[in-house]
DNA sequence: GTAAAAATAGAACGACCGTTCGATTATTCG
DNA sequence: CGAATAATCGAACGGTCGTTCTATTTTTAC
């Protein structure tokens, strides 16, 4: 059997039009076996040796492939960033325009990122890694996430046009609030193993989806957050 | 000057009634500055070389003082623990019961997790760092982060004995969505290095609060959540 | 089939890691 | 002060890391 999920094989021919060569493969292999291994140690804890060890060769022959351990990283990064397009994003343009399209982002996001077996995800992981180390990794992670939050943001600025959300929805606003559940249900799902985590997210998605609905009761919404009553910020 | 932090030792003086001997001090000393490298790189991060360099002492020195580096990261936790207490959980104690409690606890804890300079949390990156990584740093995290989160609960709850909140309120489900906007204030703020991003969890910590408010137009929080309209949860 | 090119192996490097051990210095206490 | 004890140092160990180099094998292309 090949050693390349067929689906990705099957792709990347049907682009390039034609078959990858011997070196392709087993780099794309390796991107694979790399991606496993770092959606459970982390972007930081993938180690040559032990990538090698499960691809059974040699440290060289794997770091041949890549030149750096930098620019593994980066390739695994561009790996989950086309797999997280694939399985969360655009499965989800076939839903209609609006709400329930938001609504599957959301459900695709949450099962892509904690409702699959014992596989973290590295946009969170990758975060904390390097929030604080500046360099190619970081820029590709953060780019990466970017593009998906912008397509989050814009999905909701469409629930808006369609009329599915009031008018004066402040789309980034609700799109910060939605990456919120994701970010709780991935910490209290993968750390602190509480089983109500999805539903949890999935009633807190809700909650928002209504306040931002144009159904909603317009007096609540727009009562003024009495942000000025608070303790001056620092 | 001394090396321990002020405060710190004088609290320690008084509940123990004899001043530190001098292992103890330095002790706490290198506990202080491991709790400053691990806001910075993580706990895993965490080196006894690095730690010895910026103590100026030897790495056997430092190290005789643990035991382990497992021992050490698990002072670190408590040393977190106890600096959470006191700067986010206790100062919010003298805030009255209820609603005004809460806002300070949460003030406090956005605070503590993001707006201060350059350090990040390790409730969070320990989070990521341990949660498939069994043993007693995990174990230690974990317990602290559970105490803090059911402190949290527990303001909830009285917030609605106090009459605040409505009534059905679901306290577990609030401090879940209390804790995502935390999380998305530390991802937002840390990684992507979006300015807004307080004002984002202030303003959706105050969406959170109306929607559970008692004056709130109680047929909205009703109407249920179309979860059976769903595609079925894999 | 054969020559050029690409892919892989294997050994070695310097660096850093946590840890151990014995010697040495500093502190405590009678 | 002096003896007992605690704290610290310095060197060394085995291990893993990313990386480099050369040799060898495998694949490609004519």
């Amino acid at each position: 059997m090949s050693v390349i999920p067929t689906a990705r094989r099957a792709r990347a021919e049907a682009t390039a039009h034609k078959p990858l060569q011997k070196g392709q493969q087993t780099k794309a292999a390796i991107v694979d076996a790399a991606l496993g291994l770092a959606t459970q140690i982390g972007l930081e804890g993938l180690s040559i040796g032990a990538l090698a060890e499960v691809m059974q060769m040699s440290k060289s022959g794997v770091f041949a492939h890549f030149g750096s351990r930098e620019e593994l990283q980066i390739s695994v990064v561009r790996e989950y960033h086309t797999r997280f397009e694939d399985e969360v994003f655009y499965p989800a343009m076939t839903a209609a325009r609006g709400l329930p399209r938001l609504r599957n982002l959301f459900d695709n996001w949450m099962k892509r990122t904690s409702v699959e077996i014992d596989s973290g995800c590295i946009y969170i992981s990758g975060a904390v890694e390097f929030d604080d180390r500046p360099g190619p990794v970081r820029d590709a992670l953060a780019s990466s996430v970017n593009t998906w939050l912008s397509a989050m943001r814009r999905a909701v600025e469409i629930a808006v046009e369609e009329g599915h959300l009031a008018a004066d929805t402040d789309a980034s606003q609700m799109a910060f609030e939605i990456h919120a559940q994701i970010l709780a249900l991935h910490y209290e799902a993968r750390f602190l193993r509480s089983p109500d985590s999805v539903r949890r997210a999935l009633q807190a998605f809700e909650g928002i989806v209504q306040r931002y609905s144009r159904d909603a009761d317009t007096a609540v919404r727009a009562r003024k957050t009495p942000a000025a009553a608070r303790k001056p910020q620092a």
